[in-house]
DNA sequence: CTTGACACTAGACTATACTCCAAGGTTTAT
DNA sequence: ATAAACCTTGGAGTATAGTCTAGTGTCAAG
């Protein structure tokens, strides 16, 4: 059992933002100690681990309740139901897969093109790097 | 040339957004009409394009402010500079491109292993699903 | 047995990125 | 020539995701 503090450093986060996440519905101390401190279990860390990693992909902490609702809704929704909303996740997480790629290649188009030794950045724009991209539109 | 509505259907933004990046720097009206309405090239559309996306990415307005910025700084900024700039902005992207396959990963997991047919979703939690890319770590 | 580090709540404050509104001027189509 | 549809500025309002403060309570070490 962790305290909030212990969690906090655990998780790398701070322990308004624990509070935060808890007022938001995202975690839960598993429960309190006698004088109402929040005790919360290792597999919290995991919790906060996923939902970082889910913020910076991109989904809003409102997307990623729904995502961790799904276990709260256990036998209520239908398994169908669930792979609709995942695989509509998915999509998203594709496109921005695609996204990322297209700027991860145009930033090394621009740091492969425009150095030979400490000549002036010139050449050194990310629209034109990102151009050699937009022309295959 | 084109007025800020126009540009703002191509660019699939609002007006009030195109004022505002205005306002932010990084876009600017290649010139005004003599009513003052705002006039755009086409070059504008590719350069709001990049914003879009630079942002999907998980960058923020500020930074892709800096990415475009780059473009202006010609000569002033030494190339070592400007690369330094970019590799460090493609160490993040490489880290978010990670985290996102791991995402999707997790709900690819959750979508396949949940489903035979209308069975309850006993067993569809993210968490299992990432528990196994988890023990990997 | 008190001092310092930590915990609690409630609520105010911040930054980011818009979004909307008011009050007016301009353009365009009928 | 007039109404609809567009443009202008300035400023207020919203949503998201925290972050900080105040006032108070708890616990562990010296």
């Amino acid at each position: 059992m962790l305290k909030i503090g212990e969690l906090a450093i655990q998780a790398k986060v701070s322990r308004d933002t624990l509070r935060f996440y808890e007022k938001h519905g995202l975690i839960k101390p598993s429960n309190r100690s006698d004088a109402g401190y929040r005790l919360y279990s290792d597999s919290d860390i995991h919790r906060i681990s996923f939902i970082l990693s889910a913020k910076e992909v991109g989904f809003t902490l409102n997307e990623i309740h729904q995502l961790l609702e799904l276990e709260v809704t256990k036998g209520q929704k239908s398994c169908e139901e669930v792979k609709q909303f995942v695989d509509a996740k998915i999509t998203i997480v594709n496109q921005r897969l695609t996204e990322i790629k297209r700027i991860k290649k145009s930033l090394q188009t621009l740091s492969n093109a425009c150095c030979g030794g400490d000549e002036p950045a010139t050449h050194c724009t990310i629209l034109e790097a990102l151009g050699d991209q937009a022309s295959r539109d």
